[in-house]
Parts: structure tokens; sequence; C-alpha cells
RNA sequence: GUCCAUGUAGCUCAGUAGGAUAGAGCGCGGCCCUCCUAAGGCUGAGGUCGGUGGUUCGAUUCCGCCCAUGGACGCCA
């Protein structure tokens, strides 16, 4: 309808002689629905351009619109033009609703477009938290929404399985299992202290006993205990990968060592101290940063460099990522080095998300009760439950500093945002399963003519657009507000409209009404990874 | 000190490619179940959109400055 719309003012424009891009054309639905179905302020902008009464150029434009869907067109206010048009697209809708089901909302915009996509990317050194549900969430929701528009998706995780942290960990476990037995912990100064270490040190002790000796059983062990139970803890989070990136294996092919011996041809990089520095501020970063450190160890730039080169020669259009604010000042200069080796670092997209804190009773909750240590991400979905926490996430623009608020979200009852939305799919669900008869299509829709069902069946109609917008700002979080909009809608109908009557021909009509809210709520809910229930 | 983000109702947050009366939930006040789930609906109070200048017919939205909050400023990752 928009798209019409737009045509038609084009159309209009072209023969006023007022030149003005088709996009420079925007066509808004008014809060307010005392100013028609659709407005726009193009004669505003034009009046702009030419100094003239914007009122006057409305005029001009509206004398050459003429078009069967159009009822009404009214200059408002300063020189808005309001449509108001035939109500027969919504009904016509719901039968395209009905018939796309599951693929109702999926939109071609992405046209294809190969897009990597990294996240969480948790070292494996301890259980994931709270930080990381919020990363994994986003970015599930984010692959989710990109691939329903029509983007090739890859979903990554970049393991860290290399460098200093390993080192520390492979020592903490090995501290652990010395006091196992009987010795002197000794546990690094950066160690790991998790409950998981003493967990992996027990099972050590129960398989070699008192004779483990060999680093490297340490090390892999840990690694490998701590990968399961991240993907694990994932999985049960919903969020899913196609791809696990070791960091260790860009040493073992030498992509690392190509990597730096590019770098040192290409005459950014140089000695100073006894350290190989890459000269990073000759592309924004406001320093030169080290890449081989005095002692001849790698910083984390250096394999990481490796890793982007080595997703670029993978031919991606686009790679995202997505990292935590504390990590913000990194990526000036992974870009500069991007740049350096010869990539174009605008295909990179760095999306930063910002702290959350997990509140109770109004302060914040920073340990876990039961093993004093940060809250994880399993606590977290056995406390308030996964659609929940999935839901709750997903209410927030990334650029919020959010609270979780444990209170609201664990409320099983009453004013709970995700149940009120699930409520709706359900009652719809339980409605319908009421009705003993089989459900119809139907040809046309004649007996649909309140005001509350056209509000209902205008935000069904809007779907696609809100998921194409989602879709192009990255922001997962205007579905869930949509989902909360339309649910609100719904109860309001629901409140006013029996659906189940004696008149077999509105009950059909407005079942199947319903059946398209219910695929709408349910396309939207999967979008961010909560379940639509049909029983609650 | 520098860089990035944020500042909207008592609280948690939406909104803003500049537009017509700034929204929701929670909390607080009232009303509605002989009726498809009251996990619902209706309704009231509550705002100088951090402050201040500027651009504009029009600024919560864009720009400058100031204040406040969070984060980053390592030869850690």
């Amino acid at each position: 309808m928009k798209d019409k719309l737009k045509a038609l003012l084009n159309e209009s424009l072209i023969k006023n002689n007022m030149v003005k891009a088709i996009d420079d054309i925007i066509i808004e639905t008014p809060k307010d629905n005392t100013f028609g179905d659709y407005a726009t302020n193009i004669a505003m902008q034009i009046a702009k351009d030419s100094k003239s009464n914007p009122r006057d150029i409305a005029n001009l434009i509206i004398s050459n619109i003429n078009d069967p869907v159009i009822i009404k067109i009214e200059i408002a206010g300063p020189g808005f033009i309001n449509f108001y048009v035939k109500k027969d697209y919504l009904l016509d809708n719901i039968n395209t609703v009905i018939k796309e089901d599951i693929n109702y909302g999926k939109s071609a915009i992405g046209k294809g477009i190969k897009v990597n996509v990294e996240y969480v990317s948790a070292n494996p050194t301890g259980t994931l938290h709270l930080g990381h549900a919020r990363g994994a969430s986003y970015g599930d929701n984010l692959t989710r929404l990109l691939s329903y528009s029509g983007y090739d998706v890859t979903r990554e995780f970049y393991i860290n399985d290399a460098g200093n942290q390993i080192n520390n960990l492979t020592k903490s476990i090995e501290g652990r299992y010395r006091g196992l037995c009987g010795l002197e912990e000794n546990m690094p100064q950066e160690g790991y202290h998790g409950k998981e270490i003493i967990t992996i040190a027990e099972s050590l002790y129960k398989e070699y006993g008192k004779d483990l000796t060999d680093e490297e059983v340490f090390r892999t062990s840990g690694l490998n205990y701590l990968l399961d139970q991240i993907k694990l803890d994932l999985k049960n989070f919903r969020v899913e990968f196609d791809l696990w990136s070791s960091e260790q294996s860009l040493y073992d092919n030498g992509s690392v060592d190509k990597m730096l011996a590019l770098l040192k041809n290409n005459a950014y990089t140089y000695e100073q101290d006894g350290a190989l520095w890459l000269q990073t501020t000759v592309y924004g970063d406001e320093k030169d940063r080290v890449l081989v450190k005095s002692d001849g160890t790698n910083t984390y730039l250096v394999p990481d460099i490796a890793y982007h080169l080595e997703k670029y020669g993978r031919g991606y259009d686009m790679l995202i990522d997505i990292f935590g604010a504390d990590h913000h000042g990194y990526v000036p200069r992974l870009k500069a080095g991007i740049k350096i080796a010869g990539q174009d670092p605008d295909k990179l997209n760095v999306e930063i998300l910002q702290m959350v804190r997990l509140v109770r009773n109004g302060e914040e909750v920073k340990m876990s009760k039961r093993t004093g240590n940060a809250v994880t991400i399993n606590e977290l979905v056995e406390d308030v439950g996964i659609d929940a926490t999935r839901y709750f996430f997903a209410m927030r623009s990334l650029d919020t500093q959010m609270d979780f608020d444990l209170d609201l979200a664990t409320k099983k009852t009453n004013d709970n945002p995700v149940y009120y939305v699930q409520y709706a799919y359900a009652r719809i669900c339980t409605i319908i399963s009421d009705y003993l008869k089989e459900v119809k299509v139907l040809d046309s829709y004649t007996t649909i003519d309140s005001e509350y069902a056209y509000n209902l069946l205008s935000k069904v109609y809007e779907f696609k657009d809100v998921v194409e917008q989602s879709a192009l700002k990255k922001a997962p979080h205007i579905i869930t507000n949509y989902v909360y909009d339309l649910a609100g809608l719904f109860h309001t109908y629901y409140a006013h409209e029996k659906i189940l009557t004696d008149n077999e021909t509105s009950t059909m009509e407005r079942i199947n009404l319903i059946k398209a809210v219910a695929i709408t709520i349910k396309n939207a809910l999967n979008l961010i990874g909560v379940e639509a229930i049909e029983k609650m």
C-alpha cells in the first residue's frame, strides 16, 4: 500500500514538474487515525526547496491523484497530506497470512548477500555468564532476522583456545589437581577459580590418581570440558552455530605466520624496545600497537587479524562482529590491521552491546548465591525460564546499559510481558480448538467492520515492514516491541468482540482473522527465540 | 585528560533518516467475570524528552558547549 501511494505521489510530482527522488517520498502511518491511514510530509519538503506555501503545493499534488483505493485525501496542519484508504487490502491480507503461514513476514531484501555473524566467542576458561547471555541472545536474534530477510547467514563462534589465558587455565587445573593430591595448589596469579575448574581437576584425579604430570593433558581435557559445557549451555539457550573456529588452528595451519610476514612486508611495521609494532595510527587508531612482544609471544591482535583475514578469504559480502562494550576500544586497531593487510575494513561491522546488570529488589545481583561466582547463563534460565530470559534480552536495544529485572522476569502469573504475548497466542489456540467444526478458507470477508478488528488487522499487515526495518537496522528489539503491541491489540479485540457466535459467517470470518494474528505472533516470537505456547 | 555510548513519567525502557496531542510495562487510584482463559479489558493521576546556545516554518530528534552516568584507554585477552 505504501508503495502504491508512493507511486501515485511520484506520478503527480512529475506532472507538476516537482522534481524529487522517489526515495525521498516518505509515507508514514500516523499514530492518530484521525489523520488518516497514511500520511506524507512531501509537500513541506518541496515547499522548503522552492520557498513556497506548503498547503498550496499539497493542493497541486493531490489534484493529480485519483485512484479507486483512495477514499479521501485531506490536507492538514502545516501541509501534511493524509490519505484515507479502502480497508479491503487488510481483509485480503488475512488469506495471504494463512497461505504463507510460517513464511509470512519473510522478505528478500537481503538479496542473498553472504553475511558472517560472529558472536559470543567466550574464552573457554569458564562457564558462560550474564554478559554472554546478552550477546548470545542478540546474535541469535540477529541471525534469525537476517536469514528471514533473505540474507545468506553463517553463524560463527571463535574459540580462543591459544594464548595466555589458556596457559593460566592449564595451570589453574593443575593447581586444583595438586590440591587434590595433597600438595600445595600454587594457583597462578591470573588463575581461574570457578567451581568448574575443580570439577575438571576431580575427574582427572579420578582417572589418573596422583600420577598425572603431562601439561598437555591438563590443557586439552580442560578445554574440551569447558567447550562442551559452553556448547551445551548455548544449546539450552536455543543458540546454535554453523561454525566453531579455533584460534589454535590458525597457528597450526600457518595462517598466523603468513599474516605476520605479510604485515612486515608492506612496511607498516617497525621494531622498538625489542618488540614488533604495527602502525595502526596510519588508519585512525590513537596509538600504534604491539604485535610481537619483547618476550617473543604474540599479542591477541595477531591471531585476530589472521582470523579476520581468513574470514575475508571465505568470500563473505559482510562480516558482523558482536562485541561487549569493554572491547570497544579494540575496534580501531583491528580495522587498521585489516586495512594494512589489504582488506576492506568497511565490510566489517562491529556491533557493540552495553553491559547488563541483574537487579533484584532494586539492588544489583553480582554473584550467584549458590557458587559465589558470576551468575551463569544456566542459573538465569533455571530461575527465570528460557522464554522469559530470551524475551527480556530481546526487549532492549543494544545501546542501553540494561537492568535485567529478576522480580518482573520471574513473575509467572502476572504483568510479565512475555506471558502477555504468549497468552494472546494461547487464547487464540483455545478458541480455534473450541470451534469444533472445520475451519474453512474464505473467498471474501463481509462482516468484519469494527475499529478493533481493523486496528488489529492493520498491525498484522505491518509485520513485513517491521521485519525489514529491524533487519536493516540490525535491531531485533523492534520485533519484540511489535509483537507486544500486536498482542495488546488482540486482547482489546477479544474483550470487545465475541469470536464464536451463532452467526456462522461471522464466526468463520473471525476465526480466520485470529488465525492470521496467531501466525503473525508465532513468526515474530520465533525471530527472538521465544516459543508460542498453545495452552497456558 | 582522551575516545565511545547513554541521559525521555517514581522505576525499567520504547520512540526520533526534524513534523500534527511524546508512548508502554511496573508501581499508585477507580471500574468490569451468570459471558470463547480476569495470565484479560476499560479508566485516572504522573513529563520544562539532562542543561544551554544554534540551524529550521517546525528540534525530544541535527550541530556546538556544559553537566551526569557507564565503558575503554596494557608488550591482557
